[in-house]
DNA sequence: ACTGTAATGCAACTATGTTGCAAAATTTAT
DNA sequence: ATAAATTTTGCAACATAGTTGCATTACAGT
């Protein structure tokens, strides 16, 4: 499991260290995206503060990760899929965000769908957010 | 004009200050929407940081506005529609900013698209917010 | 004008994010 | 395997955002 982790920093020429493994390990062991509070805590504080927030900086330049704009304004952080390079996010899908018990998805399969603006108005990215339950809360 | 803006503050049942009709009135002489810092400055330092955050709530839960999620992460408010009522936000339409002078629109008469989750998901809110070129940018 | 209620400003505090720099770890080359 | 060069880390300090309690002040209704 590290060793796929690591070879995935590799891929992305970026050295391995245990902060940076073990952050995006946290990634892949999870489901929906997560807050930089959140990686600290479930870190067990073994990084820096501002090891996290560099750490994170550098995953989302090289492709690996990519923000999401959420409503509580605090900075969602989930995988990028394979499809997105450094320097270029391909971050067309929906966002979904439960009600209840929070968590955050990214929709892959789900692309934003085309919107028809006013005249004069161009669209470089789409970003689509739905709020409600989840299939585990909705039961 | 100031007279409108009082008048609004009380339809919302709210008492009449020098603070709330200066920031409402901003929003009604604003095209897109405001951030906090932005609100503090055009008021020109005459309100106090705290005074300007609780007036915000207030609106806010009034229905006066409503935040939009922004990818960059700064809380911004819009004025919200004659449909917007108190604790409950009619907000579906689409939110733009342009990447250019970074202004944000509400495209209130575009409505926010159908769109089809997996099975279990609900649906409460569709959020919608495309980034791109206004058309004052986009000549 | 007076009184009860609500809003304001101040101070202090928490949370979040950034920057510079020395120490430590990682990589690369030998 | 080791040493040099480069990166990364942790610390301290700082900057910005947002919150809370409380005394003072302003507003609304009579």
């Amino acid at each position: 499991m590290t060793d796929a982790i690591n070879t995935i920093l590799k891929k992305s020429s970026l050295s391995v260290t245990p902060g940076r493994s073990a952050i995006l390990q946290l990634f892949h062991q999870s489901d929906g995206a997560l807050t930089h509070a959140v990686i600290e805590e479930k870190t067990g504080d073994q990084f820096d503060r501002v090891t996290i927030y560099r750490t994170l900086q550098v995953f989302v330049e090289k492709g690996l990760i990519h923000t999401i704009p959420s409503p509580d304004n605090s900075i969602l952080y989930a995988l990028c899929k394979e499809d997105c390079s450094e320097g270029h996010h391909h971050d067309n899908h929906i966002h979904f965000i439960c009600d209840k018990c929070n968590t955050t998805y990214c929709l892959d399969h789900i692309t934003t769908p085309y919107i028809a603006l006013p005249n004069g108005f161009k669209t470089n990215q789409t970003d689509v957010l739905i709020k409600g339950l989840c299939a585990q809360c909705n039961l």
